[in-house]
DNA sequence: GCTGATTCTGGGAGCGGTCCCAACAGCATA
DNA sequence: TATGCTGTTGGGACCGCTCCCAGAATCAGC
């Protein structure tokens, strides 16, 4: 081991560095100011306690400079990144295209950018994806989590939150056992009120094509159509999806095999509805005639078909501001909640 | 002005600091292990000239302690933040809907995260998001910036480029004095196909419906459609959209009035093409019986026609690879470039 | 044995901020 | 005049890393 005795030549003073081509520091602004660098901090932090002539002294030094706070010089001192993950845990890639994805994606920017946050989009995928995020999260890249998980018992949920990041889900996360803050439409609701207003045009036979019934938002869509069934809900009249078109479809052609007396569906996606109108037409029923179709989601798709869809609408633009709100306010130090946000009936052409 | 004279208290030696609660950091798996700071960042970066002895005894220490490297701190001395900006110049709120678009996202989340690298996103529609993106970047916060604009003139273009921060775009940024760096499907050239493929199936009077003509796109499927039509490209065959399925509609409603004898059309986007198999619908002319229907795209659209469209592939997975790798290349120091990519017919019902 | 060259290692110096404390001016109060 | 309080200021310490340099250890060749 070397010895400790070292020599130990004088320290130069700060104000003394080399002349450096490159960003301008707080320390350039000071010197053009005339003040400290504390006081170009307290200036840049709100300018509580500055004089009126040493404030404006550094605002003009700030302009002149152009100087722009080296952001992770902040955040090495501060522990707080001001930034926030977007992730998306999906293994289908299909979740990018779709609609409401987008629209949750821009709205959560947009309620960051609000707050001067930017949002890092991580996908956890693959198992390898996922130590990627964790790894990431990890380091501080990060204040905070928006969790995008479709379906229940997902892994990542129990990695992220034994770091105990704040972190808000959209839909809620059945099956674990951490109790994670989250925002959802009110998937049970808007399920009854679809069926109740298929009920109230005088439809009697009302089936049902479901989502996959491990993600929150199909076992609630199913409960709600039960809900409002009671007795009436038998089970030739519940058929399943997966949320595809095609789906859809094959789900639909079975129910007409079961029961071909149906005079409605309720389907738990537009996209699957787009799929059960096609499979209806090969059967020759018209809509909403002889069958009256219900969606869920008010995607784009829903004023494509022919006719258009009456489908339910989720407040996604709401959700996304839900959840940045609560997000922010955990990393401000408040417990996590939930807010679970109510559905509108969008009535169209095809009910 | 204070003393300058000040009592100098011994400053504590590093290893001593208190023993603090949170994240392990270097000094703690330095101690672990047994060696110096030095040796255990050695390791972290490659583990060049360490000793098999240091290097295990770093590597237990690390997963011991579950140690994970402040990306601040490094960032703060690398003056690399490793992460990107994808930056979308956007007004209009449509983009996020495009299929395309997600397919890009994606496409450039993916590549990223094999090199570990996060994606930030960021909307730069409004003049203030102008403003805060702009800052964004000048605070060192990513390493280079994909940049999505599809309108030319874009003085986010401008903005950015002054700051000589690596930059990528999607698409050729004309009318822009600096020479930026950009990846785009051959646009022109995929246009000829399509035009020379509706030719070959006996199709004269061939129209077409155009994008916006100020963006890239837009003014090069134009040209790609009058390469083949030459002399045959009349003014009455030319109508404008704006991608929209509307305008798609409205512009083909326009063409067949102005020239009924129309026997196919090539449709700027798969969108528009929506629009446009409506409109011939309505005018009663059979697809592809009596007018041939050519889009552009190969989007989700695509298939829920009926018939499918004929349509052309633009190979998005690929460009966003290409954007990642220019990007990354121009962040190790080499000279921006520019990628074309060819595109592919894609044959289905329509034409 | 003595040289050099080649690993390997420790630790000081800094990156560019924030935080805190002591110092000081200015003023009211005792 | 001595004392306290308040608003303002400078600058040292530090956040947790990487970089660099000097020095120790090892090894080869003479």
């Amino acid at each position: 081991m070397p010895s400790a005795e070292g020599h130990r030549p004088p320290r130069p003073a700060r104000s003394a560095r080399s002349v450096r081509r490159g960003r301008p520091t707080i320390e350039d602004v000071a010197v053009l100011a005339g003040v400290s660098r504390g006081t170009v901090s307290r200036v840049l932090n709100g300018g509580r306690n500055v004089s009126p002539g040493a404030l404006t002294a550094v605002r003009s030094a700030i302009s002149k400079t152009g100087y722009v706070a080296n952001h992770h010089a902040r955040s090495l001192v501060t522990h707080r990144s001001r930034s926030v993950a977007f992730i998306l845990s999906e293994r289908q890639e299909r979740l990018f295209e779709d609609p409401n994805f987008a629209t949750l994606l821009r709205g959560c920017t947009q309620a960051l950018a609000e707050h001067d946050m930017p949002l890092v989009l991580a996908i956890a995928g693959t198992d390898e994806d996922r130590k990627r995020v964790s790894r990431f999260v990890a380091a501080g890249h990060v204040d905070g989590v928006l969790l995008i998980s479709t379906h229940s018992g997902d892994p990542v949920v129990e990695e992220l939150a034994s770091y105990h990041v704040p972190m808000v889900a959209c839909g809620e996360q059945p099956g674990h056992e951490v109790r994670i803050a989250h925002v959802a439409a009110d998937d049970r609701g808007g399920a009854q009120q679809m069926v109740r207003y298929l009920r109230s045009t005088g439809r009697r036979r009302i089936g049902t094509v479901t989502g996959p019934l491990d993600g929150p938002g199909g076992a609630q869509r199913l409960a709600g159509y039960r809900d409002v069934m009671g007795d009436e809900a038998a089970p030739e009249l519940i058929a399943h999806g997966d949320y595809s078109e095609a789906s859809g479809m094959t789900a639909t052609e079975e129910l007409l095999r079961r029961a071909p007396g149906l005079d409605a569906v309720f389907v738990a996606s537009d996209l699957m509805a787009h799929g059960a109108m096609r499979a209806l037409a090969r059967a020759g029923r018209r809509v909403p005639d002889d069958v009256a179709v219900g969606g869920f989601d008010d995607s784009a798709a829903a004023t494509t078909t022919e006719p258009p869809l009456t489908t339910i609408r989720q407040p996604w633009s709401r959700i996304s501001h839900e959840m940045i709100r609560l997000l922010l306010s955990q990393i401000d130090g408040e417990p996590p909640a939930a807010v679970i946000l109510p559905t509108e009936l969008v009535i169209r052409g095809s009910a």
